[in-house]
DNA sequence: AGCAATAGTGAGAATCAGTATCATTTGCGA
DNA sequence: TCGCAAATGATACTGATTCTCACTATTGCT
């Protein structure tokens, strides 16, 4: 998706939740979409200063409301937010357990078929109804290993 | 594992980290075995009132580094904990978006070694060193369902 | 352009899960 | 049995996140 289609969908989807696409917002997804995983509040603010941190919590709350971005949780005391799956496609975390940072990869399409697949009896047998998957790779990140 | 096995097991991990197994830590370990997933602490002391809080969120800290227990963190603001893999075997979570509820399940053998494989090739490209990894569904459970 | 009415902003206060403190109690070893 | 180190549990504290509210910016209307 390039810059202008990540731009205008996620203009429609603002619209759609009747929320203004405001320059604080559109701040926020520009540091997200510079970023190789999702990033911290600290982080976020840490890029661009000129976001004071209620503006960020807020407006993230609201971005993830409007299904622009999503909230993810490791194990750390901080939650990290990116793009949502449906403007950057589907895809998993590297999470280091040392330093606390996360980075994207992803599954060829065959693995995610035949996960899917395995996935959709589970929850079925289980009773439950499926809206999406979530896999990580917990383990050490390479600057981590080398200190 | 039979109940006497896990008490074993947990005995000697304790042991190896230089811990007791107080009878609040034995309190701990059957409520954590009594549920069919992880449990909040909330539910833990609604569960064995005899529990202080502060003496749950103490021990299960140490079992936590013990390795005895595993802490869960999903989307909701409660952690929640469950006996390691270690104790009871390699699993998944079907996470309730509605409710928080979390319950375990388990994925055949063949295509947890698909993923296994497919896990390594993406960590190996990324020079990340991954000691396990994390795999939820997230959906609605039946009785948010039927609600 | 002028003028409400409405939405967004941001500094600071409040919330609350989780952690630290510490006087008291427990249980192991000599 | 005694002495001591570990554990307990009531309570105070911490800090990420949420709430508040006076102020500013934007929209829609004439
Ligand atoms: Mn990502
Ligand atoms: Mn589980
Ligand atoms: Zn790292
Ligand atoms: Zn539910």
């Amino acid at each position: 998706m390039s810059l202008n289609d990540l731009d205008d969908e996620v203009a429609a989807l603002l619209d759609d939740a009747d929320q203004r696409y405001t320059s604080s917002r559109r701040r926020l997804i520009s540091a997200l979409q510079a970023g190789d995983g999702p990033l911290t509040i600290t982080q976020i603010v840490a890029t661009d200063a000129s976001l004071p941190q209620s503006t960020v919590y807020r407006n993230l709350t609201i971005l993830e409301e409007a299904g622009v971005v999503t909230r993810i949780v490791t194990s750390d005391d901080f939650a990290r937010y990116e793009l949502a799956e449906k403007l950057t496609g589907h895809h998993h975390h590297l999470i280091c357990t040392a330093c606390g940072d996360v980075v994207d990869f992803s599954l060829d399409a065959a693995v995610e078929a035949t996960l899917d697949k395995a996935l959709d009896g589970a929850a079925v047998s289980a009773g439950f109804t499926a809206d999406s998957h979530r896999l990580d790779l917990l383990g050490t990140c390479r600057d981590c290993a080398k200190a």
